[in-house]
DNA sequence: GCATTTTGTAAAAACGTTTTGGGCCGCTAT
DNA sequence: ATAGCGGCCCAAAACGTTTTTACAAAATGC
């Protein structure tokens, strides 16, 4: 004992060791050779089908799981994917990020993927990729709700490491990326309100600061310039803070406007509440103002109650996770170049509208 | 070349190859040893304070971060902790959710640990933590909205593996778990409603299949025994589908019986639902009506505009997030055994409501 | 002034896999 | 006959850490 002085500063608690079946342990019950074993299960062409069977039988048997963990060590691939939150009180307000999230979830399974999830805060910028990327963590990174120019992808892109992105803004031919055609349906329903004799609209939506909402704004615009309305038609108003009531306050600011006789919505929730201010005002849905939104499914809001009343563009965040995972596992085996993928939408106009604008082509736009 | 048919089954693309530092690399950096470089990093006493400085200028030099997988291969511990998900349309449907899991990675954060969330579909009972334990990927396990006698937790228990629950569910004393005062937060709101003169209660309940719904149904009932109150006092409506329009439904329908003057939810969410069907009914909530409601403190929902007309029972579920992963890394590391934890609740009767039955003792219960 | 401790460092073994580079046997084509 | 080849298997080397054991030099105790 001649260092008994030697410790660590921290204290670290012992635990409890239970013993696991290794690939030795097998080697041994079959008397096979370890590399044997290995091949077997990693279904190489070299070992007899009989072995292999055998091999199989006594994994099963012995309850045999390779270590995952020696696998990463010397194979250089984790088979894990990591989403990053940012540790402040907006981010984790909005409910899309649920219906984004079961869909990654049951992406990252049917893909063989776990999904590591971690929170950072707002401060110290890209610390936990940094980290991620050094000690071999993760393969691979999702990022969510980007900004222009957002620093997360100039971080991933520089340091070449595979990720892909949920929405656009700007770059998106140098990365893989998953998203609703904004534009395209903001273009349309302005169209769709403008063709059914609606002469002011107002348009509520979200923080600009976000591509997805200064996307639609530019649909709308695009509309109105091709049929040649000064942009004053529309009016915008912008929920800078998703919580709360911006929804009622921002459809009751609308309604000061007598001639407004349309409302677009960004978002199902918020179109969900202006619901109520309408009806509050005394004035009919559907009869004296028609609502529009764009639709997000969130699972757990039943729109039922409203789906005679509204015209809606449909997308399913759900599905977008799945898309997300599915490009993003496929950059990690490096099977073929960055994607892009639009997730289709569909058009329910309401009743009683024309909805024939929705066949219109759109205008090309890069985002 | 004599294997040239030897061959994986499934196609592995090839990947690019990043170097990373190392701690061979360190060392040489250094002109020092990889073991004097392992033990400065880690805080053991046994490396001379100067060597120890280089060591860690070196290393932010160098950008070096210990391998994960390395570390976790030899050490056995993962620093990982995982919450898996039941992939059904339900599980993710419940916004509270979200809360927890923002608490959950905050506090996995503080502590420097990681999280790796998966999804399991409802018949594979159990597949993913077995996988876990037998794999090692993770050291420990969040269980979420246990059921009565949940299997998750039979076999948690009887594999010996560290896990925490968020709830309970009768075998606590054999696990840590954090959760609120189901149990007294129902019988004080209910003691509360009679001793303010209401003869005839409803409570709109969720799915009493969770603990947390039928401990709050048995506070409903031993405030009632303890006042000498037939069980008929109270009307138990059961939102057993988190999703809809429940909350407003069931309020309809407790509105049927005219002799009830209070009703209890069990989620603020419901209650805001259960708002608008009052308001829809003709009645003055605060006057001919009294609402009470469980707030979770769900921070998408501004609920300003009902707090002057509620009673309400607050606690934080963000805040439930964090103590459960402080108890479940206290358990990898060993560090005591199994705690429970009440998450406080506060309380806000209604204004021109004798709240004095806050202070009333509640009788012993298990759960 | 010698034995003993303390201080600082290093070599080597382990962790549990995958991969590399064969070896052996029997069959086929020269 | 025999070189070549395919089918089947294995020993050993890697992957990047931590931990164990060891040892030299310096400081201390008597």
């Amino acid at each position: 004992m001649k260092h008994a002085t030697a410790h660590k500063s921290s204290t670290a608690g012992s635990q409890i060791r239970r013993s696991r079946v290794t690939i030795k342990d097998l080697g041994q019950d079959l008397g096979l050779s370890i590399t044997t074993i290995s091949r077997a299960l990693n279904g190489y062409s070299d070992v007899g089908e009989a072995t292999r069977q055998r091999v199989f039988e006594a994994a099963e048997r012995l309850g045999y799981r390779p270590n995952r963990n020696a696998q990463r060590l010397v194979t250089r691939r984790t088979h894990n994917l990591a989403w990053v939150q940012s540790d402040n009180e907006r981010k984790f307000v909005d409910p899309h990020f649920v219906e984004v999230m079961a869909g990654v979830l049951r992406g990252a399974r049917i893909g063989g993927y776990d999904l590591v999830m971690a929170s950072e805060m707002p401060e110290e910028q890209n610390s936990v990729y940094d980290r991620y990327i050094k000690d071999n963590s993760v393969d691979g990174f999702i990022i969510d709700l980007p900004r222009k120019n957002d620093p997360r992808i100039s971080f991933l892109l520089e340091s070449g490491h595979p990720f892909v992105v949920h929405g656009r803004e700007g770059r998106e031919d140098r990365y893989g990326w998953v998203d609703i055609d904004n534009f395209g349906n903001f273009y349309r329903l302005t169209r769709l309100m403008i063709a059914n004799g609606h002469q002011r609209v107002a348009f509520v939506n979200g923080d600009e600061h976000f591509t997805f909402a200064s996307e639609r704004h530019k649909g709308v615009l695009a509309a109105l310039r091709d049929l040649g309305l000064p942009n004053s038609t529309v009016r915008v108003l912008n929920a800078t803070h998703p919580m709360g009531d911006a929804g009622f306050q921002l459809t009751a600011q609308a309604l000061d406007d007598p001639a407004v006789s349309a409302i677009l919505y960004s978002s199902t929730l918020m179109a969900a509440e202006g619901y109520s201010a309408v009806v509050r005002s005394g004035r009919r849905v559907g009869k004296d103002l028609a609502l529009a939104s764009m639709d997000d499914e969130l699972h757990y809001l039943d729109l039922t109650p409203y789906e005679g009343q509204f015209t809606y563009v449909r997308s399913s965040l759900r599905q977008a996770g799945i898309a997300l995972v599915e490009e993003l596992i496929r950059q990690c085996e490096s099977d073929g170049g960055p994607t892009g993928t639009i997730v289709p939408s569909t058009f329910h106009p309401a009743p009683g509208l024309d909805g024939s604008t929705f066949d219109l082509p759109v205008p090309g736009h890069r985002i």
